[in-house]
DNA sequence: GCAATGGATGGTAGCGCTACCATATCGAGG
DNA sequence: CCTCGATATGGTAGCGCTACCATCCATTGC
């Protein structure tokens, strides 16, 4: 930076105003400056002025895997709307792990981060006081907490499923299995079998455990998960799977089996996947706004860093999409 | 960090050391060390210990899109790598795009990151120019370079394209279609297609231009593509799909519209996605290395940054995965 | 004509850490 | 007993930038 000041025979201070708030220096003077700058090849050093001004222009983002798509339009909706306001993601995955998740905010707040959004409500004890002491601003996102840490933007995943199981019995079906995924430390998971549940009890149908089943995301457990259901309790009519990981591997070993769909079985998904729409029978699924959970997330963060209040909640909702599978 | 140095009776240097490099620091100090670091709540700032130290412990990868979940593997495979050696990874998407790639690789620059991780080898030569300069080790991944930036990992398209013809044509194919990508900037589709056009060639049958379709990668070009070619070109017997998601998407239509497979056309992918193999048929495709990919381009960055030389190419290969859809 | 105003530029200090060298301490060997 | 080397710790300087205040000049209004 000294040499580009030589260059253009201005002070440094000029070329860091230059580079940062170039509207604060003389239209000559830029232009001076910015041919210094070309000429030298100097790439101006974000971490010392990270270190100089206190704010990295960094958001840190925790997702639990970036195989499964449905996060990858939350990081894209953040990433867009971050760049377009002079702001960078870090990204980091949990694995569904919160120990995981522990550690990569632990990273975040040691690159000091600007704010942090995160997937669910549901986080360690230590890292929820972490946060707080650290005093910066985080986002909840994918589910709306009862507690939120600071601000959180989302849908009812309990509404959502509730929503489902109301269309399956209205639809007809009574013996409603589940299919999800695994609820230890997962708020979304938890809350949509919550949601299930209580969808039965208001049609008046009972919960029963031989209905549930819960194993991780894959395509092949969903397919095990509907075959070891239909050998175990034949006599249900329908399957609410509360992913649609889990349903489009449900719906292929149908089509596989022969089964029809929804003659033997009715299926349902949630998160409104691409692939269901493409399957025949379409999958009946559930519309959540996956791109604008990332875009709400980030106005917020920023709103928060430029001194607005925590505890703004933002509720998305949902929307069904009902196919042929039900 | 003086605090912690006070609450612990040492010098701030100490503190640093026990911190950054344990072993160098007595037992007993250390332990009151982690003390004082757990009573005064000290959380290190990673930020200055960049600037001082000149390294950031930080690697950036850039992939095409995160919505793929093939990038995303090599991503967890990078991410799992780097973790392990004490490293960070920062993540950023070009959209295909040569332009965002360029200004995200500069983002990368300013931030300092010691080592880059980039897919595909078509880059823009302001790029290329800038990466030189800088000195920072870089790798190429998903292709084999023809002139490595510096170093790289991945396999042969165009090889692995070839092969794929080669099977059709053993099946005693010979109208055989493609469907691919856009190739502006994106070597990997180029070389897909001029591995198309090579396996033709080899059999002694001649690439139609009327064969041939360009979309972008989204599972719905890959059945209307499917769809015109039946339609403008009906005597085809096979298509050559040279990405899982356009794949998916024309065997998708064809169990949609009740044309057999192969019956009617036989359908080939490549890139070994789960979905493909779900589906009934079972999509012939081609796996490739995905994670190793990944975790490959993690230990040949930390090895130029630990002071290897430029210069080394790794081609992990490629399986066929012969499915009942060809 | 002169103070008041505002825009452009510069000097200085310091962000929090670590590299580099210096110093202190201890036990082993001659 | 003294030297030597190994291990543990400390002092100092500086990484490259920006916040803060000061300065300077040109313009404006009365």
């Amino acid at each position: 930076m000294a040499d580009v000041a030589r260059e253009a025979g201005v002070a440094p201070i000029t070329v860091s105003r230059a580079v940062s708030h170039p509207s604060q220096v003389a239209a000559h003077t830029l232009t001076a400056i910015r041919r210094a700058i070309e000429q030298t090849g100097y790439v101006r050093h974000a971490v010392a002025g990270s270190l100089a001004s206190k704010a990295t222009r960094c958001i840190g983002s925790v997702v639990p895997v970036l195989s499964n798509s449905i996060f990858a339009d939350t990081l894209q909706g953040l990433s867009e709307e971050l760049e377009a306001r002079g702001y960078r993601l870090l990204i980091g995955s949990s694995q569904y792990d919160p120990l995981r998740e522990q550690r990569v905010v632990e990273a975040f707040l040691e690159q000091r981060v600007d704010g942090i959004a995160l997937t669910g409500t549901t986080h360690l004890p230590a890292l929820r006081a972490q946060l707080k002491r650290s005093g910066t601003p985080v986002v909840e996102m994918w589910n709306l907490p009862t507690r939120p840490l600071d601000c959180a933007v989302g849908f009812s995943n309990f509404a959502a499923a509730r929503a489902m199981v109301r269309h399956l019995v209205s639809r007809g079906h009574r013996r409603i299995a589940y299919i999800g995924g695994p609820t230890y430390m997962n708020d979304r998971t938890q809350a949509r079998e919550r949601g299930y549940r209580a969808g039965l009890a208001e049609a008046g149908l009972k919960a029963r455990e031989a209905f549930v089943r819960r194993t991780p995301f894959e395509f092949e457990n969903g397919a095990r998960a509907l075959s070891d259901l239909l050998s175990k309790t034949p006599s249900i009519d329908a399957v609410f799977a509360a992913s649609d990981v889990l349903a489009v591997g449900a719906l292929l070993y149908c089509l596989k089996s022969g089964l029809p769909v929804p003659g033997r079985v009715a299926l349902a998904g949630l998160d409104g996947s691409p692939i269901g729409a493409q399957l025949t029978p379409e999958l009946t699924s559930m519309r959540f706004a996956r791109r604008e959970i990332g875009a709400h997330a980030a106005s917020i963060l920023l709103g928060r860093i430029g001194g607005a209040l925590p505890g703004t909640v933002v509720d998305l909702g949902f929307e069904l999409l009902p196919g042929a599978s039900s």
